[in-house]
DNA sequence: CTCGTTATGACAGCAACTGACATCACCGTA
DNA sequence: TACGGTGATGTCAGTTGCTGTCATAACGAG
């Protein structure tokens, strides 16, 4: 079937991870990545942009689940309604697909570096600008697409912290809820 | 006085700037900016961790100006009340300290490059933190803390997005104000 | 004047990233 | 079956951001 060992770019990804896991993103050259998998130091920059990306490979996926998920809410839906929605289907969609460990996993490697924080909320901001377009779309003014596209993001990032804290058995959907939940009164 | 030149931070930042502008943020190099400012590459990171830092010189009196209007809020607000004091504390601030026409240049170079919004919107995230952090010594608790503090900088984020647009003549706490506005109907 | 402190310069080096070109594995086709 | 085309990979040289180390210059205190 394939000419070289399949799946270069997933390959890539895993040694990534693993090596992350062990010794650390700063510790951890690109070129030791690429040996790991198989391959050399410039294929990985044919795969991935820079060093970074490589951590944040399902990005695209991720913003279409927020994107569709604003699209399909009822025509009755509120924005916020239609936000919640999508908060939801993307975390569902997350939960799925990996689990809870790995983000876990990702998530610790995230944190212990500020360029890959930055590159975690430039990701999210994506999302919120997404969101906010899908809004207008559905008849939603300006500045409400965007406040309320930046709520369901806030909502999605407190919740998704509380979902991997230790002990937590809730699900990231109830705690999104959650995190909306306490807006109202504050507003009020 | 001075044993060297004076003030070799701000010379640096303003060389900064003025090549930003004139040949963008990818095409200027370290070298050129110390160059300009009399002083070598070595000196440059001596005073800014890195290329992107000279540009966010007064992010920590930003921040700053966030914290103490929330600290300094009336006993009997709300954390939303706090918020808002404190988003209009430092838009007053910014406007008095640069102006609006600095903080238009600023953003041109912002915003056509990623590394750079990357950088901004981590210090805007740590501002929230902070909020959130003075808002539970306020005695809010989570997730309220956390979640009113991204509203605020949502608020502050789309309002000064709105501010420095080409005609807009509302002064920047106006725009924060119409930015939550929109919020309450949202939730309601 | 001397000494200690502080800002700067000079230099070597690593790692991220890029461009240019060669090479290799496969596939269709004559 | 030989041939040529195509896409993924390898090789290599080069730039630039950034760091460690040591030397040097300017100032203040005594």
């Amino acid at each position: 079937m394939g000419r070289w060992e399949p799946n270069a770019e997933g390959r890539l990804a895993q040694a990534a991870m693993e090596l992350f896991s062990e010794h650390g993103y700063e510790q951890t050259t690109v070129a030791e990545i690429a040996e790991r998998a198989g391959l050399t130091e410039r294929t990985f920059f044919r795969h991935y942009t820079d060093k970074r990306e490589v951590l944040f490979a399902g990005s695209v996926h991720f913003r279409e689940n927020f994107v569709v998920g604003v699209e399909q809410a009822p025509e009755s839906s509120t924005a916020l309604q239609a936000v919640t929605a999508a908060a939801k289907r993307a975390a569902t969609a997350l939960d799925e697909r990996r689990g809870r460990e790995f983000a876990r996993a990702r998530r610790a490697i995230i944190v212990a570096n500020a360029e890959l924080r930055e590159r975690e909320l430039i990701k999210l901001a994506d999302v919120s600008v997404a969101m906010a377009q899908a809004l207008r779309a559905r008849g939603v003014d300006e500045p409400d697409a965007s406040m309320t596209a930046e709520l369901g993001m806030a909502a999605f990032r407190v919740a998704f912290d509380r979902w991997l804290a230790a002990g937590e058995r809730r699900t990231l959907p109830e705690l999104i809820d959650e995190a909306l939940a306490s807006v109202a009164p504050v507003v009020a």
